[in-house]
Order: structure tokens, then C-alpha cells, then sequence
RNA sequence: GGGCUCGUGGUCUAGCUGGUUAUGACGUGGCCUUUACAAGGCCGAGGUCGGUGGUUCGAAUCCGCCCGAGCCCA
């Protein structure tokens, strides 16, 4: 804690002076053990403090020159989880591998704060509801809790060692934020985009506020079924009663209607006449409509106003009238006679009870359904008719689908999901809320004919409960009173706009005219002005649109929606090249992590025992959109290669000068490795760019720990002072700390600052990580050397052979061995086997070993026999199995054909004769005597 | 109920524009102290590629159905 103040105290001091303090308390020193915990703490506090990661971009730069994501704010409503570590630490692969590749990347971090969650956290955190408190009052706790979140986020955002500009980070609830929104609604009603509508909406009592479609889940929920008898108030049936089922009997004062299916012959007689409603005996009729559902029940239903969305479509198809018997907190009203002031819950129990007082009732059973709830408080919806603001979407369907078909979809599977999403939309996008937190629609309107008064560009962001309307008199009607707005907007019609958040999107009502000039000459990098006088600016054009959005798979059909058709209806652009759709992290057993089932894990304990930078390799195994799952193992995997990496740089370190000469001719075993190395380097490249981090992380992990470490250092240990093998091992070991970088930030830069930095940045002086770091280094680029990849991958395999055979001799791998022949092409590599297997005498021979051969099998080219031969060769199969075929020169002749010699290959079982034992590999035989 | 995705040794995974011998890691058994690393190296065991039917000379791979899991939607 003290270092803590001391720290913070001198950060005020000169930057020079704090710095070089700060390097005493931590040398990177390349000794003894790794110490993960010790050295990425460290090192993620040097980020931070030196602005490594900053975005310097110039608005007047080619914005092919900077890679910007668009990172969507997590929703403040609780603590950091698997979800986040893992999506946080993908799209930091993209952000690294980008700013070693191309130098400036935009890797901003947002919070949001704004809305339903952010108020339902500060309820259950303070205990308190927040109808109990007045609206500014309520904000302010909303800010007070939000922010004792944040800062607890951040902490652990960057513990987890992202490559996060923390310069760049906004929150939704900020008031350039509430600007950029409020101005997002005037565009979109300038546009004729928005509408206000008295309508039928999903309605949450608990939160007592409209809300849309996408924030209503599915829950199982025990309830009743009640047969209900009603009566027939008219003459044109024999029937004088029929039965219905509900799971809502609270609802039958709210009846407006019965209906009928056209085609249930059993009720035909009902349809055009009228029932009553049990005991409380209003009259209503009975219509046919094909949306019954005849497999339900008795076949007949009634339509309250309202119980579900069929209630909805029936009122608004046969313009029946509204009865509300529930209110906007689920009591009853007067609608309900006896009942008023009940709770919807109490009001079923007391109307059972009367209906089976009454003879109404005929049936009850318990039985589970899914419920519409609430996903923020899980209270079952209602829905109510109210005046609510929409966004219109429907008309447009073609046009968004053409706005995902033009990104990049990473994986490309996930396009689908979109696609289906808008096919299946049905409703516009209700963006009211009536709640407290928020930010408030710029709005008033006349009290005299509710004619709405929009508020002035210049002006946002605006609260119209306390400031004034932009006119004096409503110009529809002359009258001078206004009603202020009340609601706020929905949080999604702000968390979609974060395109135009990060790149500094603006209204400018003066030199706007010009900007809009510009526009027109410079083609699409301004925005066009909207109309008359003003127009929309851009603070950093060169980011919009963005080069990568990354998300995961659950938030395709509404984030990434309502974000890349908001920024698309205003800037008349797709916001994102490119999408990276990430999987979700299951536990060990490949279950859905939930606190339900307790089998939640959390980051602070898997980082508190575990290296980030292993956390990291873990997230690198899965591909892109595939869910899967924690498993400890594969941390201890990730923890094993930090482990390696060190030791192999320890070894190189006492093997050759940091910065050697390049020689002027390289030995064939080093040109051979640095020729791998530019294989690897144009892999990798590809793999990265593609977002294949699993196929980049297998690669690299493979060449680094088979090729380098078991192969290329035991050879190069017997070549220590050799110039050639001292620049190929220096040469090698930078790169290949370049290449970790992205996936292992942390003992990349502890390695690369206690052997290189030092060396290339002496004048610099001590605080220039920002550009001594090696994260701000260029991607390595293949050097175009050329080698004999077969006989190095032969000698390789030579050596591997003689390793086996000590190995399965009991003796110890610097053993000596007398005398060994090499049947196969090494050429060039004769020392190296020499040297790093000691063999006293090698000779490398062309000739075939002194064997006797004995044919032991025919295999055939099925790529080529089979479409030349078709049904044949099952026959030509039969034949070899049973022998009987002939060799004939070059020609097989089987089952009455002749196959030419690039058809099969013939195999020989080889019995060694001579001294010493044989073995055999793929591309060569070792003889040792 | 609909859509999308997934199912490969004990565990995780590669392969999946069809070619017969299925990749690697972890774990497991055995052997080896070698000028980084024994938390290392070498060798081995372990798989009817969810089931089933089809297309084909040939299927982990393509198609149909079924089973199981996940996500989204109703």
C-alpha cells in the first residue's frame, strides 16, 4: 500500500525521475525461474503508465493506414467473467498482431452504464427501489455505484494485460455520449426514420417501463390450466354455455372476444353469436380467425386486452375495443369490480375461488409453461397500450441484409444468423423506456395538440424536464405551454452508436456547410450535411468505418443489428469491414456456465493461480465462434511453453552475443533453420490475418518446441562460436519473440527488455518504452532464405533415429558411436549428425544398403487408379490380397490389366545383412555399427 | 416448434472442396540426469471418427433420418 502512495505521488513529479525509479524496482533480468506473477504485473503497469498502446492516429491520415476496432462496452451490472477474459483477449490477438503489422491501431474500451441494467444493479445494491427516490436523486446513485463498478472493471481489464488505449475509454451515460445520442434520434426523425405511437407493448411491472422485443425471455414457470364455463347471451344455438382454457383467469374482465377456428366443425353453432364472462357478465363476441389454435384446450379461446401477443393481432385485426383491467404496475383496476387493487396474483386466486363458487368453474390442473419474462428482473411481461417511440426497421429489411453481406464475416457461418434474424423481424424497434437512468429524449410537446418540439442541434445534450423548449409557440397550433418528455431512451439505441462514439461523430451548425463542400469533392470520407444549414463531422474520419467489429455469437441479432443498421441509416455506410464472432466459454464438462448451476468460474481465481499469458495461449486453442470449454489442463499447457520459451532463451543467451555479425556466408544447417523460419513467418501471417488463432498458436508452438528447441539448440550447442550459428540463433530468438508477442505480451517483453531493448534503444533514454517495447515492433517479414528443406527435414530424421536408438539402448544421448552410414540425401548436413549424435565415423552412401530384399506388398495410388478404373478396383484389390499378380518390368499386371508404374508402389521387406543394426525412416536409412 | 452450430483415443482438439496408415496436446505405462528446461527428452499403449441408412470402386469427410449438447428465435 505505501509503494502504491509513493508511486502515485511522484507520477505527479518529472516524468524522467519517476521513471527511472520505477525501472529499480524491477530490471528484466534474464535469470533463474520465470516469475510470471511478479514480472506481468509489472509490465502491465509500465502500459499503462508509458501509453504503449495510445492511438495516435491523425484525422488526416489514409485510413487504410490504421486498423480500428469498435469494441462493444460491457453492460455495467456486475463483475468481470470467463465471457469477457476470453472475447477481450481475442480481439487483443487482432489488436497486437495489427499494430506490429501496420502501427496504428484504435483499441478503444467503453462502459455501459446507461439504462435498465446499470438501475437494477444499484437497486439490489443498495437495497432500494427506485420509485422510492426522485429521478435526478436516483441518477445520482446509479453514477455513485456505476463507478465503484467501473473502476474495479478496469482494474481487472487491465490485469489481464489487453492492449487497451485506456486514454480512449468513454461511458454510455458521459454527456458527449448523451449528445451523440440525442443527435442519433434528431437525425433519425429528420430522416422520417421514427415515429410516436399509441400501440399495444411489451410492458415489465416491476420495472413498470415498455420494453422491447429482445429483452423478453422464456422461463418455465408452474401455473394452472382452468376450464371456465361461459354463457351464451343470444339466441342462434342450442348451447346455452361452452368451455374455455386459460392459464390467466385474472383476465376475464378484460375479455373482449371469443374466437372460433373457421374449420372446428365442433363449434361452428358458436361463431357470430355472443357470450357472457362469468360473473362479471359483460357481453362480447364470438368471431372465427384462423390464429386458434384447435389442439389447445376446448378450441375456443378468449381474447383479453391483453394476455399475449395473439390478444394483440386480435384486437388490432377485428378493431376490438380496450378493456385494461391491469395497471402499469400489475394491480387491478376498477375494470375489475371487486377485485380492484388486488395484485394480478391475488386477483387469480379470488377469481378461482368465485368461479368455483359459481359452477364456472369446470377443471384444474397444474401444469409448466414457458413464460415471457423480463430478462433483466425476470417479472412476466405484460403488455399495455401506450405512447412509445419507434424506430422504423421493416421497410428497410433489404437493405441491412446487404449491409451484412458486405462485412467479413469471422467465422463466416455466423452471417446466417443475422440473415435469419432480419427475415424473421415483425416488429419496429420500440426505443422508450420509462425509467429514470437514462438519456432523455430531446423532446417536448404541445400541450395544446401534442405536436412534438424538437430540440435545437446546437443545444444537446438537453434534459426537457429542466430545460426550456427551442420555440415559443408550437408552430402547428400558436400555443405556448409545453409538456417535457419523460422517458429516456432505451440502452441499445445508445450502445449502437459506439462506431460514432469512438470516432468523435458530431453536428457542426456553423462551418458545416463547408464540411459538407468537402464531402462532395473528397468523396466518402465526410459525411454529407443534412440538409439546410449545419452538418455531421467526424473528429477521426480515418477510423470510420471500422476495420473490426468482434462480438460474441449471442449478441449478433441485436447489438451488432441495432449498431450496424443505426450507424448505416446515418452515415449511408456499413460501420464495419469486418466481424470476429467469438464462442462462449463453457466449464470442464462443456456446460453453459451459470450461477444457477454453481458452476461458475471466475477470473480473479483462474489469473490469481495461473500466468495471464498462459490464460492467453488457452484462448488461443478454439476457433473462432466454436464455444468451448475451461479446462485447467490447458492452462498448465500454456504454463509449460512460458516455461520453455525462457529456458530456451537462457540457453541462446549463453550461446551466442546478443547482436552478432552477420556472416557473409551461413553454414547449410542455419540457412536451413532461418529458411523454416521464413515458412513459419508467412504461415503465421496468413493465419493472423485470417483470425486463425488456433491454427497460428498450433504452428508457432509446434516449429518453436520441435524444430528450434529439439532439433535446431541441440545442434547449435555443438557449434557454440561458430558466427554463422551465433546470427541464426540470434536472428531466430527475436523473431520468434516477435511472433509470441500477440499471444504472449507479458514474457515477450520481460525477454525481449532483458536482452535487446537495451542494445537498440541506448540513446532513447529510460522511459521510451512506447517505443522501445516490443509490441510496437514490425511483424517479421520471410527474408527469402533458401535452403534444402528435404535434406534438412532428412537429417532431422536421422538424427531422431539415432535418438531412438540410444534411447532404446539404454544409453545416454552424448554417447559416443563408432562408425554410422547414412543411406539417404544429407547433403551439406554431414557434421551436424556428426557432431550433435558424436559419431566418430560417419559415411553418408548413395548406394543401397547391403540388404536383402523381399517384396512384401503392392499399395496403390487409389487418387489416380480409382476414377481411371471405377468398379475395378475393388477386383484389382481381391487380386493383390490373394497374390496373385506379376511384376513385369515396371508394369503390375493384375486381374487382367496392366498398371502403369505411377499407379501403386511396391514395397519391400528389407532384412540387413551386414554389420550393426539397420533402422529405417521415411526419408532414409541409418546403418550404426 | 423453427433456425444455426457442434458430436473424432480417458480429456481437449486437427483433418471434413471423399483416396484406404486420423493430427497434436494433456493424461497414462516404460526407459534416459544429455553444457537451458526431469514441470525435460525418447519410446509405447489407447480411436468401429455419436447412431443408422444411402451415394460412390472408395466416406471421419457428401446426402437422408435418428440420438445427444449448445446458442438464438417462437
Amino acid at each position: 500500500m505505501t509503494r502504491e502512495g509513493d508511486r502515485s505521488e511522484r507520477s505527479d513529479e518529472a516524468s524522467g525521475e519517476t521513471a527511472s525509479r520505477e525501472a529499480e524496482a524491477h530490471t528484466p533480468e534474464l535469470a533463474g525461474e520465470y516469475d510470471a506473477e511478479a514480472i506481468e504485473s509489472h509490465w502491465q503497469r509500465r502500459w499503462v503508465e508509458t501509453d504503449t498502446y495510445a492511438y495516435e492516429g491523425d484525422p488526416e491520415q489514409d485510413p487504410n493506414t490504421v486498423y480500428s476496432i469498435d469494441t462493444p462496452p460491457p453492460t455495467v451490472s456486475g463483475s468481470l467473467h470467463m465471457g469477457h477474459l476470453y472475447g477481450q483477449t481475442l480481439q487483443d490477438f487482432a489488436a497486437r498482431f495489427q499494430r506490429m503489422v501496420d502501427g496504428d491501431v484504435l483499441f478503444p474500451f467503453g462502459y455501459d452504464d446507461n439504462g435498465i441494467a446499470s438501475e437494477r444493479l444499484t437497486e439490489d445494491e443498495l437495497d432500494i427501489r427506485h420509485q422510492d427516490y426522485e429521478r435526478q436523486e436516483f441518477q445520482d446513485l446509479c453514477r455513485d455505484v456505476c463507478q465503484t463498478y467501473e473502476a474495479e472493471f478496469t482494474e481487472k481489464m487491465q490485469g489481464l494485460g489487453t492492449s487497451i488505449d485506456w486514454n480512449r475509454t468513454y461511458k454510455t451515460i458521459e454527456p458527449r455520449v448523451q449528445r451523440i445520442s440525442q443527435l442519433s434520434f434528431l437525425d433519425l426523425y429528420e430522416k422520417g426514420r421514427e415515429y410516436r405511437k399509441k400501440a399495444p407493448a411489451i410492458w415489465c411491472p416491476e420495472c413498470e417501463t415498455a420494453i422491447s422485443q429482445v429483452e423478453v425471455e422464456d422461463d418455465e414457470r408452474g401455473s394452472h390450466f382452468n376450464d371456465i364455463a361461459f354463457g351464451i347471451a343470444s339466441e342462434g344455438t342450442n348451447r346455452e354455455e361452452f368451455v374455455i382454457s386459460t392459464t390467466r383467469p385474472e383476465l376475464i374482465p378484460a375479455c373482449v372476444a371469443v374466437f372460433v377456428h373457421p374449420e372446428d366443425d365442433d363449434n361452428q353453432d358458436l361463431i357470430g353469436e355472443t357470450a357472457r364472462v362469468p360473473i362479471f357478465g359483460h357481453e362480447v363476441p364470438i368471431i372465427e380467425d384462423e390464429r386458434v389454435d384447435m389442439e389447445k384446450g376446448s378450441g375456443v379461446v378468449m381474447c383479453c386486452t391483453f394476455g399475449d401477443q395473439n390478444d394483440i393481432e386480435w384486437y388490432q385485426a377485428h378493431d376490438l375495443p380496450l378493456r385494461v383491467a391491469i395497471d402499469e404496475t400489475a394491480t387491478m383496476t376498477d375494470l375489475a369490480g371487486e377485485y380492484e387493487g388486488l395484485s394480478t396474483e391475488e386477483a387469480r386466486k379470488a377469481i378461482v375461488e368465485d368461479l368455483d363458487e359459481e359452477g364456472a368453474l369446470r377443471d384444474r390442473w397444474e401444469i409448466t409453461h414457458a413464460v415471457g419474462v423480463h430478462e433483466r428482473c425476470e417479472t412476466p411481461v405484460e403488455y399495455r397500450v401506450s405512447k412509445q417511440w419507434y424506430v422504423e426497421i421493416l421497410d428497410h429489411k433489404e437493405e441491412y441484409l446487404d449491409a451484412g453481406r458486405e462485412m467479413d464475416w469471422y467465422p463466416e457461418k455466423m452471417f446466417t444468423r443475422y440473415k435469419h434474424w432480419i427475415e424473421g423481424l415483425e416488429w419496429d424497434w420500440l426505443i422508450s423506456r420509462q425509467r429514470d437512468s437514462g438519456i432523455p429524449f430531446p423532446v417536448w410537446y404541445c400541450e395544446e395538440c401534442d405536436h412534438p418540439i424538437m430540440a435545437d442541434k446546437a443545444d444537446l445534450p438537453v434534459d426537457p424536464l429542466s430545460d426550456e423548449p427551442p420555440v415559443e409557440a408550437c408552430p402547428e397550433c400558436g400555443h405556448a405551454e409545453f409538456e417535457a418528455e419523460e422517458d429516456v431512451f432505451d440502452t441499445w439505441a445508445t450502445s449502437s452508436l459506439t462506431p460514432l462514439i469512438n470516432a468523435g461523430w458530431d453536428w457542426d451548425g456553423e462551418g458545416a456547410s463547408e464540411a459538407s463542400d468537402l464531402g462532395a469533392e473528397s468523396g466518402e470520407r465526410q459525411r454529407p450535411a443534412n440538409g439546410g444549414d449545419g452538418g455531421f463531422t467526424m473528429e477521426h474520419p480515418e477510423l470510420y468505418p471500422f476495420d473490426l467489429r468482434p462480438q460474441g455469437h449471442d449478441i449478433i441479432s441485436f447489438w451488432l443489428f441495432h449498431t450496424v443498421i443505426k450507424c448505416y441509416e446515418h452515415t449511408g455506410e456499413v460501420p464495419f469491414d469486418a466481424t470476429l464472432i467469438n464462442g462462449h466459454v463453457l466449464d470442464e464438462n462443456r456446460e453453459k456456465m451459470s450461477k444457477s448451476r454453481g458452476n461458475v468460474v471466475a477470473p480473479d481465481e483462474v489469473i490469481a493461480e495461473y500466468p495471464v499469458d498462459a490464460i492467453r495461449f488457452w484462448a488461443a486453442s478454439a476457433a473462432v465462434g466454436d464455444d468451448f470449454p475451461y479446462q485447467e489442463q490447458d492452462l498448465r499447457a500454456g504454463e509449460k511453453l512460458l516455461r520453455k520459451l525462457w529456458n530456451a532463451s537462457k540457453l541462446v543467451d549463453s550461446l551466442a552475443p546478443a547482436d552478432p555479425a552477420e556472416p557473409d556466408e551461413l553454414a547449410p544447417i542455419d540457412r536451413w533453420l532461418l529458411a523454416e523460419l521464413d515458412d513459419a513467418i508467412a504461415d503465421l501471417t496468413a493465419h493472423f490475418e485470417a483470425h486463425e488463432y488456433a491454427k497460428a498458436r498450433d504452428r508457432l508452438r509446434t516449429f518453436f518446441w520441435n524444430t528450434f528447441c529439439d532439433d535446431y539448440l541441440e545442434i547449435a550447442k555443438e557449434r557454440e562460436g561458430d558466427p554463422s550459428t551465433a546470427y541464426a540463433l540470434r536472428t531466430a530468438h527475436r523473431t520468434f519473440l516477435e511472433l509470441w508477442a500477440p499471444f504472449l505480451p507479458h514474457v515477450t517483453e520481460e525477454l525481449w527488455q532483458a536482452v535487446y531493448a537495451e542494445s537498440e534503444t541506448q540513446d532513447a533514454g529510460d522511459d521510451a518504452l512506447e517505443s522501445a517495447s516490443i509490441h510496437v515492433r514490425d511483424w517479421p517479414a520471410p527474408e527469402g532464405y533458401e535452403a534444402d528443406l528435404d535434406a534438412g527435414e532428412t537429417t532431422m530424421d536421422v538424427i531422431s533415429a539415432l535418438r531412438r536408438y540410444k534411447s532404446e539402448n539404454q544409453l545416454p544421448l552424448n554417447s559416443e558411436l563408432d562408425a554410422v552410414t547414412v543411406y539417404g540425401a544429407i547433403d551439406g548436413f554431414e557434421d551436424v549428425v556428426r557432431t550433435v549424435m558424436h559419431v566418430e565415423d560417419l559415411t553418408v552412401s548413395d548406394d543401397d544398403p547391403d540388404v536383402t530384399t523381399e517384396l512384401s506388398d503392392i499399395s496403390l495410388d487409389y487418387s489416380t487408379l480409382g476414377p481411371r478404373y471405377g468398379e475395378k478396383v475393388g477386383e484389382i484389390d481381391d487380386a493383390i490380397d490373394d497374390e496373385a499378380f506379376e511384376l513385369d518390368g515396371d508394369t503390375l499386371v493384375v486381374a487382367g490389366e496392366a498398371l502403369e508404374p505411377d499407379l501403386f508402389e511396391v514395397s519391400h521387406e528389407r532384412t540387413y545383412s551386414g554389420a550393426g543394426e539397420m533402422i529405417e525412416t521415411e526419408s532414409a536409412i541409418v546403418v550404426v555399427e
